[in-house]
Parts: structure tokens; sequence; C-alpha cells
DNA sequence: GCTTATCTCCTAAAACATTCGTAGAATGCG
DNA sequence: CGCATTCTACGAATGTTTTAGGAGATAAGC
């Protein structure tokens, strides 16, 4: 029952602020404007957050006339959501598949993937050893 | 001028077409509709077929008083798109920051990981060979 | 104390995605 | 021939995303 999707998707424009706030810090709508440098307008900006906000992604804190928007959402949350919807739509549930593609057509050589596999390895072997149950 | 994207990019829906085409070869509409299984009406499914077909992410041919529809877009293709669409716009253009997403929230293990880097590395380098310039 | 600039909320329209209904053409059967 | 079936084409209704304009409040400058 109520296999309810967290659905912490982001629209595209809606990632873009969020990396702004993620970047940046807490903004207000002004300063999250000037570091999109998209051209958007003021009010654009403004709706936006308030999408985010009312979604729950953004928190916010009133500061003299204005409020200061951060985000209530970790990026690591957010690129696992993706990551997550990537892999269940395109992928069909298969993360290896996205590892095989990510090699085939992308910039990531085997030897790289290699290098980064082994350092996890090495980190995850820590991580065990910290905590072995 | 013209920084014009490649923008293979599928909507959620058009995707699951596209996975229909993929998997069950060439179909008509009513092929299609059978193959999804999500209650869509006949005319739904001929609407999104018509727009792979306007967006050239799909071909068909007259086969009696029908439409044969086939992907003309391969998965290897969307797949990429999808992933690079996936780096640019969530990772900043980093696929090791993928990976790491890939590993810390989701249900690869490193072992998993480096027996796929090895045997894709072998593929590489077998690859490599066969055509060496 | 006015005027201007800044920031709020409300509203809404344009663009795109999804859904399906209706109308009409072609086929096949009695 | 006339009717049911199976298609196609067109476009309307709905939902979501992106864009922004306008009215009002409040602080700041002269």
């Amino acid at each position: 029952m109520s296999a309810k999707k967290t659905d912490s998707t982001l629209t595209p424009l809606e990632l873009k602020i969020m990396h702004v706030l993620w970047e940046n810090g807490p903004g207000t709508v002004g300063e999250v404007q000037a570091a999109l440098e998209s051209g958007l307008a003021y009010t654009t900006v403004q709706t936006m957050l308030n999408v985010l906000l009312r979604k729950g992604r953004a928190k916010r804190v009133a500061e003299g006339r204005a409020f200061r928007y951060q985000a209530a959402l970790s990026r690591e949350r957010a690129a696992g959501s993706a990551v997550d919807d990537l892999v269940a739509r395109m992928f069909n549930g298969s993360s290896e598949a996205l590892l095989m593609t990510l090699v085939d057509s992308h910039q990531i050589s085997t030897g790289e993937l290699e290098r980064i596999a082994q350092r996890l390895a090495a980190r995850q072997a820590e991580d065990d050893r910290k905590e072995k149950k």
C-alpha cells in the first residue's frame, strides 16, 4: 500500500537553483538571481524559490525586509534520487547497465574506473574495520 | 552560433514506449499498446508514437492499412544522452562524481564495481587490438 | 515627508507533456 | 450493398514547468 515514491526529482530549472544554494550557501532572491547569470527576471527566480519552498526542497528565514533561502535537500540526496530515477527509467533497475554505458559512451576510461574502484574498496575496507560487528 | 544541443532527451512516457520498440522490435500501435500494459488508450499510444516520429526518434513503414513503427534511436545512444544529461546537470560534468554517488547511495558493492572494471578493461584491450590504428 | 528602490505576494500566460475523443478512410464479412 | 472493425488524423482538455507582470509594503535617500 502506498508505494509512494519519494519523488525528490527536481526539474531542470529547480536543479540549477539548488546548485546555487548548494555552492554559494543560503541567499536572497537577488543573490540567487545574480549567481545564476541566466538573464531570468527577478520574479521568475522568486517563483522558483517559492516552488522549491512549497515542495520542501528549500527553507527560508526572514532577514530584514527580505528572505534568505537555503537548501533543505542535500546535494547527496538529490544526486541519489536522480541516479535512482535514471537507473529505474532507462536501465530497468540495473546499476551495472548504467556503468556499462558510462564506460562505453563516455569520457571515463577503464583505467580511471579501476583506480576509483580500488580507492573505494580501500575506503570500504577501512570502514568495515572501524565498526566491525 | 547554434550551440545546438543534440537533445536526444526523452520524456518519461516517450521512454517507456521506446523500451517497447527496443525490446519487442518494430510494432503497430495496437501491439505497442498491448506490450505497454499501462491501460493507456489506443489513441494515446498513437499520439506518442507520432510525437516520436515527428521528433525523429522513431520511423514507420506502411503495412496493410496500418503502420509499423520502429526505433530510429538506438538504446545505446539514448542511454548515452541520458547519462550525459544527468552528468551535466547534476554532477557538473564529472562522471567520477556520478560513480561516487552510484557506490555511496546505491546497491552497487565495491566488489562488484571492481569485477566490472576488470571485465571492461579486458574488453577494451581486445577492442584496441582489433582496430589498432 | 516624498520619492525611489527593493522585496513581498498574487496572478497568469506561454510552452510542453499527457491523455483521449471524434471523425473519417479502408478493409472484410454477410 | 451495408455494417462492424481497425486504422489514421486532428485537435481539445488537463497537468506541469517556466516565465514574468503588477500591486502593495517597507526601508533609504534627499
